[in-house]
DNA sequence: TATTGTTATACTCTATAACTATA
DNA sequence: TATAGTTATAGAGTATAACAATA
């Protein structure tokens, strides 16, 4: 056998890619969530459903478009994914007085207790993660994340 | 008309969601991706697309299993992908001396022609989102989710 | 036996457009 | 006319499993 030299993956240069915000964001959010579909799989969920959860257990009776526009789902993709949480009984629709186009969303007492058992989970998940950030890592992390996510810091207007 | 008062989306309660790191990624991640893929439809091609010429560019002759692993997509997904960009005449597979089994990759003249088209907008989208970080702020902010993707940050076993 | 890559397939998420019903 | 929500549909991205060729 020849003495091909096979590359290493550890040999390959990363180049633009890794000064690249985005591209390292995205690196960030595939480690993190990766964990957290861990935890969400003993519940049978997804990050989009649990995301929908939570917003309605803050924000009881909030209106489909509102809880769409909020986590950044469009209407037409919000109805099919409520509905899946509906059938399994951990969400409800209730018509508005006043409205008759409009409907109220709430967790049912079945979605309550399952986002109370996934509460110690989650809380679990982001301890972890802090703490690879160190002492203020957290905070400051969130600082810098809002600044790109908020459109009052572009200042390219 | 009676005066239902109509709930303010800025009223949303964002609850334990803005808390999570995860989340925060997502939301930014959105955020730089959308200013980032208005410039790639220029070119018409994908955000992933892009990646495979860009790690290409720098690292030529890579295998598909390195470059799926160095960017994070899985062999059996990394073929189509890498279809669509050869039917365009951006890339090509070559044979490699010693191992049937596998191809090397390259950027065809088109390929690495493409990518200096969209060096300069490439360039002015990161110093953009670089500007709202501040000073010093996109070397904190890739310190911190270095430690999020990088497994050796993880202390938890 | 292990590795490189392909094919088939299914599911989630996203996007657009056309539509109904109410306001 | 505008708004709330539905339906249909298409595309990208991701995941698993079975497979062929080669090492």
């Amino acid at each position: 056998m020849a003495m091909i030299r096979k590359p290493d993956d550890d040999a390959v240069q990363p180049g633009l890619l890794t000064e690249l915000i985005g591209y390292n964001l995205r690196r960030a959010q595939m480690a993190v969530f990766g964990d957290f579909h861990r935890i969400l799989e003993s519940e049978d969920i997804r990050a989009a459903q649990f995301a929908i959860l939570e917003i309605l257990r803050r924000n009881p009776g909030l209106r489909q478009t509102q809880a769409g526009t909020a986590l950044g789902i469009k209407t037409a993709n919000f109805g099919p994914m409520f509905d899946g949480l509906e059938r399994r009984g951990l969400v409800e629709r209730r018509s508005i007085a006043g409205d008759r186009r409009a409907k109220g969303l709430f967790l049912t007492d079945a979605g309550t207790h399952m986002l109370g058992r996934l509460d110690d989970q989650v809380t679990a998940h982001e301890q972890r993660f802090a703490a690879r950030l160190g002492l203020g890592g957290k905070s400051q992390l969130l600082g810098l994340l809002h600044r790109l996510s908020d459109p009052a810091f572009d200042t390219s207007y």
